[in-house]
DNA sequence: GGTTCAAGCTATACCGGTTTAGGTGTTGGG
DNA sequence: CCCAACACCTAAACCGGTATAGCTTGAACC
């Protein structure tokens, strides 16, 4: 019962050429009259020939594949949204293309780096994503010795060899530290991403710059593991402060609503006592209960821009990088106006 | 500078054999003398020579790689917290193996089934993992006709040509409804999850077979398609109710979420009037407030056992299914006593 | 009318493995 | 002493494409 697949043989012998001849109708190259080209192409039809991947790629050294390589704990992963909504963002770029993507979850540092290695060694991958930059981050080394094509996520700050795409989210910091101050709000507080990474520096600095803008202390940080853990103890600490902020500026949606779970859990009202910003504007974020203000940005077009970015690099040899759209404040139940007594929760305006 | 990858022609000149014996040497096949064969693999260490996975790939048909096809919506997948967790497990277990996973987001029932007859055509994987079962679901089929290997997520019903892995989620859900029924609620209600998925089905003919175990109504039910959008709206739903439930079992981490926020929204308090359990045991149900009880899985381990299982076929031919230890109840915050009056929370009867 | 040239096509090497048929050399049995 | 059997190894075909060198053919040109 198992027909054999067609090959490109038994094209070029029902189309009466030579199977070079397929390749190159196949491939668009010059060299093959209109009428020939057209004939090869129905036959091709006819029989439902599909070019073997495997054979392509040996000849090519080309895999039509993809390599997203994301490096977190097992515990931790589906703590963050990122990236179900990036990936399906990426599919939607490749599926036209006929392209796969492969997708790698490793626990460290070192399994990161081997796997890239891997990728390359085994041509498994035409180019890569590169997702949570770092400070003096060693993978750029690692992808330029491998030739490996790859786009990186976020700007990476002092390279200018490697294109990006990037959602300009210091805005949208900004934009909250800006919401909250025109509500009254001096004791900003903010609990950071990881530092090491980017877009948790990015983030942190933002805030940073945008208090001092407001002539406010920008002291009141604390740096996590982007954890819902982590940012429940971050708020307890803050919380915990003799003199505590009145406004929390969490870098993602997950510690905030963690935040907003301790502080529920003290008493406090969010937003009378305590107004929190969150930060991707998942889809949760808008069922708890206040709904959270929180700062959204499109990771599904992210990752579509990003697929066709690395597709331009790896066909051309070079892409430009593209800014996306900023993130925007999406203001929701969580904030607002700051207790008149700037101090503990118990006062009233 | 690039100095070419080496093959196993350079392997076999340099140990002074052909390159048959290599390939003997390198998949332990009879037919090399010890001594040979260790040189061989002494001269293939110097020169760091690892195999091309695409020349393996045409004269093998085999790709090394798994498929995991996820079909969701864009808007939808960030909600589901079980897919990093499972693909982290996953990648656990293929790593160590050489092989890579093969992801793919497709939107719809159509594209699903265009995504495994492309990764079999192009011989992208050598088997997948089925997911999300449905009733009467057209996959088996097809995965047959493509003869493409296959491991499934739960008991398909109705079917044993196809090696299962599969977490007892019913005794979970059941352990809930006795749960709140120890606790004195009697009207019980269910926000399940889609009645195509077997998963969704499943549970909610076991919540329907515990709530007639215990002697109560068990037609407070109503379908969803597991977004945190419908979990508020079917909240929403039984909570205007002229006889509201007291107790609400949602089928999964987000919808409870969101439920939770309805509930408090209309200033009910949780738990004292309305107890409401989650199902998946996310990270962030634990930081929720009040704390989410909550049935806990474990999504890592069943992805590592998926993958294990699906080698295991491709490897031999044949594979046992495996049942993980069942779902269990994971009890915090979120349920209590059943008000002492069962109507409505500020009635009398 | 012969040469030039391009278009269109074929033949074949090649990518880097696996696999099969066959060839050697040594040993042991009769 | 001859032949069979076996262990070990080589040569070459093969997987299914791509790429290159070279062959035909006909038209253009002088």
């Amino acid at each position: 019962m198992a027909i054999r697949k067609p090959t490109i043989t038994d094209v070029a012998r029902t189309a009466g050429v030579s199977k070079g001849l397929v390749s190159f109708a196949l491939n668009d190259k010059p060299g093959v009259s209109p009428e020939t080209r057209k004939r090869i192409l129905e036959v091709a039809g006819d029989l439902g020939w599909r070019p073997s991947l495997s054979a392509r790629s040996l000849s090519t050294r080309t895999s039509f594949a993809l390599g997203l390589v994301i490096r977190r704990k097992a515990e931790v992963i589906s703590a963050d949204p990122f990236f179900p909504a990036f990936i399906a963002g990426v599919e939607s770029a490749l599926t036209e293309e006929g392209r796969a993507l492969v997708l790698s979850v490793v626990p460290d540092a070192e399994a990161e780096l081997r796997t890239y290695r891997t990728l390359a060694g085994d041509n498994r991958v035409d180019g890569v994503f590169l997702t949570d930059l770092r400070e003096n981050d060693e993978r750029f080394a690692v992808l330029a010795d491998l030739g490996l094509p790859a786009v990186a996520l976020g700007h990476p700050t002092g390279r200018d060899d490697m294109p990006f795409v990037q959602v300009d989210d210091t805005h949208g910091i900004a934009s909250a530290v800006e919401h909250l101050v025109s509500l009254g709000h001096s004791r900003i507080a903010h609990v950071a991403g990881d530092p090491m990474m980017m877009h948790g520096g990015r983030r942190r600095s933002s805030f940073d710059e945008a208090m001092r803008e407001a002539g406010l202390d920008p002291s009141l940080v604390i740096d996590t593991d982007f954890s819902a853990s982590n940012g429940a103890d971050a708020t307890k600490r803050l919380l915990d402060n003799s003199h505590p902020p009145t406004a929390i500026v969490y870098a993602n949606d997950p510690m905030a609503i963690a935040g907003l779970g301790v502080a529920q859990q003290r008493g406090l009202r969010v937003p009378a006592d305590l107004s929190i910003t969150g930060f991707d504007g998942t889809d949760i974020s808008g069922y708890v209960f206040p709904a959270l203000t929180t700062i959204t940005s499109d990771p599904v077009e992210w990752g579509m821009v990003a697929a066709r970015t690395l597709l331009e690099l790896i066909g051309s040899g070079s892409a430009e990088s593209v800014e996306l759209p900023p993130a925007s404040l999406l203001i929701r139940a969580s904030t607002g106006p700051a207790p008149s007594d700037s101090g503990h929760h118990a006062a009233h305006r």
